[in-house]
DNA sequence: GGCCTTTGGTAATCACAATTTTCACAAACT
DNA sequence: AGTTTGTGAAAATTGTGATTACCAAAGGCC
């Protein structure tokens, strides 16, 4: 049942339609827009018939979807690769290799936050799902290296959970104005600023909240740091 | 031309009228979601006909562009009344208190959250834009209050807009989590940590990504401070 | 109290895009 | 070379939901 037709297996013959179905999604949901994209458009784009398209997709949410695990699976993938380089230097200089890997892999293309942040957003129950669990899967990555930093004396030990959330929270929205913006905010500004804020969030002290004025130019993290390993009340 | 029906005056009917199509869209945007929502269903909920409806809106997306817009207004109303209520209060209070005061507005009910964060988002090219000027009113809010704490010497003399726009997607990000999740997280967690991260993000000395290590626990935030009056590249 | 105006609901229309099916062709095995 | 089968393009169909148009009824005006 399966031959080879023009001198190429089948297989590969649908794996290149696939990519260039995908690659047409992404060029077409991130400038006309997901909604007001039409299937046949994106057939037209890619030179795929629709026939073929049913093949490989079960409808325009599917290469959404798709686009959406690709993006975030690439991202993930530097980052561990980069991490796994610096695998034993200090906890804060493997927060910004994280910080710093990431926002590279998504801001070498704009259509990636774009897709990611915008396109992918509010469109399906499913959808919503799966973006649950990747951003799951990042504030785990980064409440696992706060609690390094904590380990090292670095920062405060502590739950890192909600503060990795909101650091997700911080990176989508800092990237989701960085793609709409015009004239375009620099890069290295919008780095910088991310990083600068994860490290102040997980090197803050825990106490930040009850006292007024200002903690830090009174007692150093340090002393914090033990504190909220002897005294907090949330889980390790 | 304009009689009174039903003892009621035309244009209160008409009031009236909006008033629930505006209500049955946000119920059902946030439950079947946006994309889903039918405009007869909107119209069935709220009891008034096809006609009606387009009599007050040009379609779905301008109920929910109106709605986007009633959510981000009412929040902001909240936040300036009770900012001016404590118009001589410390830096560091007024920026806690924008904060509770816009925490508690938008949680009061889980589908503002949902429909601003999640059900507004990459709908059209419109709303985009909408979102884009509430940003920058919200980071315009929060940089303004971040001066101010510098001028009273407990925050760095510096630029707070990228700052202030990585803290509304914190605020963002953590918000859509906050209604997405099942058990719900407590909203007095969700309302602390976005405290602490805005605290420790204004008052953030500016040299921490330059300096390996942990500057915090070198030199107080007053120091800091000057040095970034003195030698800050950005402007002010 | 009858007439006229405004209103609201229902029903028909209209448009559009997703999905399926058919048809023709080209490539390989025998 | 013929037959079989995978392949691609295009057309047809279907379904769905937005929009409009019409009709009935109710409310005030004279």
């Amino acid at each position: 049942m399966a031959r080879t037709y023009g001198g190429v297996a089948p297989e590969q013959r649908r794996a290149d339609r696939r990519q260039r179905l995908l690659t047409a999604g992404l060029e077409l949901f991130t400038s006309t827009g997901f909604r007001h994209t039409k299937i046949t458009e994106v057939c037209a784009r890619a030179g795929v018939s629709t026939r073929n398209f049913y093949e490989e997709f079960t409808g325009k949410e599917d290469v959404l979807r798709t686009l959406h695990d690709q993006i975030n699976s690439l991202a993930l993938a530097h980052v561990t690769a980069e991490l796994d380089k610096v695998a034993d230097a200090d906890a804060m200089t493997r927060i910004a290799t994280l910080l710093d890997v990431f926002i590279a892999t998504v801001t070498a293309d704009p259509r990636m936050p774009r897709l990611t942040y915008v396109e992918a957003v509010g469109v399906s129950a499913e959808l919503e799902a799966q973006h649950q669990v990747w951003v799951d899967r990042w504030a785990n990555f980064i409440a696992a290296e706060a609690s390094r930093a904590a380990e090292h004396g670095v920062a405060p030990v502590r739950d890192y959970r909600l503060t990795a959330i909101a650091l997700v929270g911080a990176g989508t929205g800092l990237l989701r104005e960085w793609q709409a913006h015009d004239p375009p905010l620099p890069v290295e500004e919008v780095g910088g600023e991310l990083r600068a804020m994860m490290l102040a969030a997980i090197m803050r002290p825990e106490k930040i909240l009850e006292t007024p004025g200002n903690p830090w130019a009174r007692s150093g993290v340090e002393e914090s740091s033990r504190a909220g390993a002897q005294g907090g009340t949330r889980r390790t």
